[in-house]
DNA sequence: TATAAATGATTGCGCACGCATTGTCAAGGA
DNA sequence: TCCTTGACAATGCGTGCGCAATCATTTATA
């Protein structure tokens, strides 16, 4: 079959592992928290952030979106009580995110349910040392692309 | 700082190098071939097929799209040339999708700029050892879920 | 054979996103 | 101090997608 072309495989297959995990965690997110998988990473980064707020701006940038549709992702949350807006003290253009109780609620038991389903899914499917070698591989990788998104630890 | 939460690491790491990965090279097709990744694999998979031939049923099944939305891709692609729809001569309410020349020669040029950026940006940082270890780590995964997206020599 | 159920493809509708623009405010220079 | 430049966030507009409904045709069942 011309489908082995070259030696592309481990970036093709990657790409249908990644399919594979999106479809499933997305799913259960929606059915069962009613929160896409980027409103999730959105609630997430904020439950790390000093005070639980951060800068719109901030949120994009770190992120796959943009701002204008981080602005109506906000928008989504807000409606449904799981983040709140706030005028940022510093800075008068300002707009800090804040999440709030009920957000938080939801989150502790949307990543539980993630974090679950990725252990069932995926880790569980390899040995420790096995995910180390892969920590390290993407590690290699981001340390060129994406420093931020690296392990800090193993400079 | 919390962001290193458990173990989930290779998984959040595995997001942010599909993440940097899809960027560029829907940033590069766009911008050169003017297609985006999923009218790319399109073409790719119909270059693979027998007669250069699909059914939109099993392009959209076997695809991260759904048939509603393969059925506009190919409307876009049609409209520009790449592709031709055709009564199926089996099947009454068919439609079978073939690349025509234009589309196969604009195909060439966009997969081998695709493949070249691939290897620069991702192969190249790593070992053959390590990119077969990749390889199987990744098979053992879509054996389980997505048998038909795995090596099929490596059963 | 007649009729019901299932399947392939398309289309109306709504939604989420990106791009470009706008409004607001901050920072720096003359 | 005034004014220009740049940055943050929000919004109008266009686009691509999924869901559900629809139409045409095939397959199964009585």
């Amino acid at each position: 079959m011309a489908g082995n072309f070259d030696d592309g495989a481990p970036w093709a297959r990657l790409l249908s592992v990644h399919t594979v995990m999106m479809r499933r965690l997305e799913a259960m997110l929606q059915a069962d928290y009613h929160i896409s998988h980027g409103e999730f990473e959105v609630l997430l980064r904020l439950s790390w952030a000093d005070q639980q707020r951060m800068r719109l701006r901030e949120l994009a940038d770190t992120s796959v979106i943009t701002r204008s549709g981080m602005s109506r992702l906000i928008d989504r949350l807000e409606q449904a009580g799981l983040v709140q807006r706030e005028a940022a003290a510093e800075d008068g253009r300002g707009a800090n995110v804040r999440l709030t109780a009920s957000g938080q609620e939801r989150l502790a038991a949307a990543e539980a349910a993630n974090i679950a389903l990725v252990r069932t899914t995926f880790l569980s499917l390899y040995s420790a040392a096995e995910l180390d070698q892969m920590l390290a591989f993407w590690d290699r990788f981001l340390n060129h692309y994406w420093p931020e998104k690296a392990s800090p630890d193993r400079k």
